[in-house]
DNA sequence: AGCACGCCGACT
DNA sequence: GTCGGCGTGCTC
C-alpha cells in the first residue's frame, strides 16, 4: 500500500540535543505497521554533509512548527530495526538524564554510522537441544539460581568461577540466554579462555557462546547483536558495551562485581552498568556478584544476599617505614612479597625551573626526556613528591641487590604488564610493586607463595575529601585477605603517617564495618540515604559568566545541595576550563532529577562551546 | 560532529 | 599573490 506524508524522527550521532524530521518519498511497501521503523537506520543528506547515517526514533503523520524544507529520506539502511523498541525508549530516556544527545548515546553502545549488510546465512538455527555434556550442573546452585534476584558472596575465587561456570552450563542444557557482564576484558577473556578450556565440545560452545566486546572487530560484534537478537545464542560474555544489547528474551543477567569502576563508561554518557541494566530490566533474573561489596550495593540488595563468605585469618598490623624490613624477612624465608603504591610515574608533581609552570603529569619520568614546557618550551623541571618509580627507587637503595623488586603502573604497556605477572608467577621476581593496575591482573596471579602485602602511604587514600575513601580501602584490604585465604601464615601491613582516629575500623569485619559505615552516611545523608552527581564542565573562558548562571540556578533548587569542588582553576588543554559540580539529591529522585536537566537546558542547551559529563553516584 | 565561509598571517 | 590556520554559524 502506499503511504502518503510519513514524517521520521531522526537523531544522528553528533552533539546537538534535538531530532531532526525527514520524509519518505516513497513509502518502503514492507513495512506493516508504522511504529516497525523505529529503531532502523537511515541515509540523508543532513546539512553540508551527504549521506549522512541516522536512527529512526520516531514516526509521525504530521509537523508542526517547522519553517524549513522537509528534507527526504535517500535509504533505509536496515531490513529490520538495529535498535528494538526497548532500546530506543531506554536511550531517549537514559540521554536526557546524562545530558547528551540520542544519537550520541546509542553511539556509545553500537556505532551506528557503520554499514553492514546482514547475510541471510548469517541467520542459522541450532536446533541441537540435548548437548552431550559431561559436565554435571551442582545441585545447589540450581537451587539458588531459582530465585528471581541473587546477590551472591563467593567464598573465594573459585567458588566465584564454579558458580559462572554452572550458570554457563546450565543455560546451555536449559537453552537460555543468559548474558555475563564483566568489568574488564581482562577478566572476561581469563574467563572465556577458562571455559574453552574445558574441553566440553568446542562446537557446541563456540556456536552457543560469545564475546562480545570493544575489543572484537566492528564485524564480529554486529554479528553478535544480531544473534542476540534473534535469540541464537545462549550465553554472551560481554564488557561494559553489552549493557545495551538487544535482550528481549534474556533469562538471566549476572553482573560481576558491580562496584567496579570499570563498569563506568569513561566518556558522555558516563553511564553506569549496575544502573543501565537496573533501569532496562526491573523484572528479570538479575544476578550481582561481588567479593566485598560496597555498602551502597549490600544496601540495595541485602534481600537477596547469598553469602559464602569464611572466616578470613590473614593478620593485618598497622605500621610506619617498615617496607625494608618486611621485604628482607620474607626473602629469607623464601616468600614473595606485593607492595601497593597510590601514585604513579616518577614524581608527583614538576615544577619548570624556568618559568614556574607546575604539571601533574606521568608522562614525565627519568626515561622520557622530550618532555618540554608548554609555556617556555624549557626542558628542565624540579620534581616533588614521590611516584612509584622513585618510591621503587629509594627502596632499592637500602635493600641488598640479590633481591628482584620489579614494579608497573597503568603507564605499562599490556604486555609488559604480562611478562611481569609471569616472571611473578614463576618466582623470578621476589617483590612486585604497582598502583591499583595490579587489579586488573589479580586472577591471574599466583598468591600461594605470597608472605606479605604492604599498602604503603594508604593515607594518600584516607585521605581524600569523599566520603567513599574509607569504604574504597577497606574493599582492597577485604579483598586481599580473601585472595590469601588459602596461603598459610600471611600478613598485611597497613602504612599510615598521620595520626587517623578512627583507622581500627579497617580491621572490623564487615557486618560491623557496614552497620558502622551505614549509620555515619546516615547521619550525614550519604549514599545510599541519598542520590549523588558529579557535573564535569569544560568550557571556553569567555563563557565564565554563563556557567557562574548555571551554577547559580543549580543552587537554587530546593532539596538539592550542590558543592563547587573547584570553579574554572584547573586549565585543561588550551583554552578551555573545568568546573566540577557534587551534587547531593535529598529527595523525590525524579523529579530532581529532571530540575536539574532543565536547568541545564536552560543556560546551555546545544551551546557547542560546553562539554558536560555527569556521573551518578560518582566512585570517587 | 562536520562542513563552508571568511578573515588574517606567512611563505613558494 | 594563495595556502592554510581557526573562529563562527548552521544542520529537518
Amino acid at each position: 500500500m502506499y503511504k502518503k506524508n510519513i514524517y521520521c524522527e531522526i537523531a544522528f550521532a553528533i552533539p546537538l540535543k534535538q531530532n531532526f524530521t525527514y520524509k519518505f518519498n516513497s513509502f518502503p511497501c514492507w513495512i506493516k505497521n508504522l511504529s516497525d521503523l523505529i529503531g532502523m537506520r537511515v541515509v540523508v543528506d543532513f546539512g553540508q554533509q551527504k549521506n549522512k547515517v541516522g536512527v529512526i526514533v520516531d514516526v509521525k503523520k504530521k509537523v508542526e512548527n517547522l519553517t524549513s524544507e522537509i528534507k527526504s529520506i535517500k535509504t533505509l539502511l536496515d531490513k529490520s530495526p538495529l535498535f528494538n523498541k526497548e532500546q530506543i525508549k531506554t536511550a531517549k530516556e537514559l540521554s536526557r538524564l546524562y545530558f547528551v544527545s540520542i544519537g550520541e548515546f546509542l553511539n556509545q553502545f553500537f556505532p551506528i554510522e557503520v554499514e553492514y549488510e546482514i547475510t541471510q546465512a548469517l541467520v542459522y538455527e541450532n536446533k541441537e537441544k540435548n548437548f552431550d555434556f559431561s559436565f554435571e550442573i551442582d545441585k545447589e546452585f540450581v537451587n539458588i539460581i531459582k530465585r528471581k534476584k541473587i546477590f551472591f558472596i563467593p567464598k573465594d575465587i573459585k567458588e566465584k568461577f564454579d558458580f559462572y561456570k554452572n550458570l554457563v552450563f546450565y543455560s546451555l542444557k536449559e537453552n537460555l540466554q543468559t548474558i555475563i557482564l564483566f568489568p574488564s576484558n581482562y577478566y572476561l577473556n581469563d574467563f572465556y579462555n577458562y571455559i574453552i578450556s574445558l574441553n566440553i565440545n568446542t562446537d557446541i560452545l563456540n556456536k552457543k557462546i560469545a564475546v562480545y566486546s570493544g575489543e572484537k572487530s566492528l564485524n564480529d560484534r554486529y554479528k553478535i547483536w544480531y544473534l542476540v537478537k534473534n535469540n541464537l545464542l545462549n550465553v554472551v560474555l560481554c564488557s561494559r558495551i553489552g549493557a545495551f544489547l538487544p535482550i528481549e528474551n534474556v533469562s538471566y543477567v549476572l553482573i560481576d562485581e558491580p562496584d567496579s569502576k570499570g563498569f563506568i563508561n569513561d566518556s558522555a554518557a558516563m553511564y553506569n552498568v549496575y544502573d543501565i541494566i537496573n533501569y532496562r530490566f526491573k523484572t528479570k533474573n538479575i544476578i550481582y556478584t561481588s567479593f566485598v561489596p560496597s555498602v551502597k550495593l549490600m544496601y540495595e540488595n541485602k534481600k537477596f544476599l547469598v553469602e559464602r563468605k569464611k572466616e578470613l585469618t590473614t593478620k593485618v598490623y598497622f605500621v610506619k617505614k617498615k617496607v625494608g624490613e618486611i621485604i628482607k624477612k620474607e626473602f629469607y624465608k623464601f616468600k614473595k612479597v606485593i607492595i601497593f603504591f597510590p601514585y604513579k610515574g616518577y614524581s608527583r608533581y614538576y615544577i619548570c625551573s624556568r618559568c614556574g609552570t607546575v604539571f601533574y603529569t606521568h608522562k614525565l619520568n627519568k626515561k622520557n626526556k622530550k618532555f618540554l614546557c608548554d609555556k617556555c618550551k624549557s626542558d628542565r623541571f624540579i620534581n616533588y613528591g614521590v611516584g612509584i618509580e622513585k618510591f621503587v627507587e629509594i627502596i632499592k637503595k637500602i635493600l641488598p641487590q640479590e633481591i628482584n623488586i620489579v614494579y608497573f603502573d597503568s603507564n605499562f604497556k599490556e604486555n609488559q604488564i604480562t611478562e611481569i605477572i609471569n616472571d611473578f608467577n614463576n618466582n623470578k621476581i621476589d617483590v612486585i610493586v604497582s598502583t591499583y593496575e595490579i587489579f586488573n591482573y589479580i586472577y591471574r596471579m599466583d598468591f600461594s607463595n605470597v608472605g606479605s602485602i604492604y599498602f604503603a602511604y594508604l593515607d594518600a587514600l584516607l585521605n581524600k575529601i569523599n566520603y567513599l575513601s574509607y569504604e574504597n580501602a577497606y574493599r582492597m584490604i577485604e579483598l586481599f585477605k580473601i585472595i590469601l585465604a588459602n596461603s598459610l601464615n600471611t600478613n598485611i601491613y597497613l602504612e599510615i603517617f598521620n595520626k587517623i582516629s578512627d583507622k581500627e575500623r579497617l580491621l572490623y569485619p564487615y557486618e560491623k564495618f557496614y552497620k558502622t559505615e551505614l549509620n555515619l552516611r546516615k547521619e550525614l545523608v550519604y549514599p545510599p540515604f541519598c542520590k549523588t552527581l558529579k557535573i564535569d564542565i569544560f568550557y571556553t573562558l569567555s563563557l565564565e559568566q554563563v556557567i557562574r548562571n548555571l551554577v547559580e540556578d543549580l543552587k537554587s533548587i530546593e532539596k538539592i545541595e550542590c558543592y563547587e569542588l573547584n570553579f574554572g582553576k584547573e586549565v585543561y588543554k588550551e583554552k578551555k576550563i573545568r568546573t566540577t559540580l557534587f551534587i547531593k539529591i535529598i529527595d523525590d529522585e525524579k523529579k530532581l532529577n529532571n530540575k536539574i536537566i532543565e536547568v541545564l537546558d536552560k543556560n546551555i542547551k546545544n551551546n557547542l562551546e560546553v562539554m558536560v559529563y555527569i556521573q551518578f553516584d560518582p566512585k570517587d
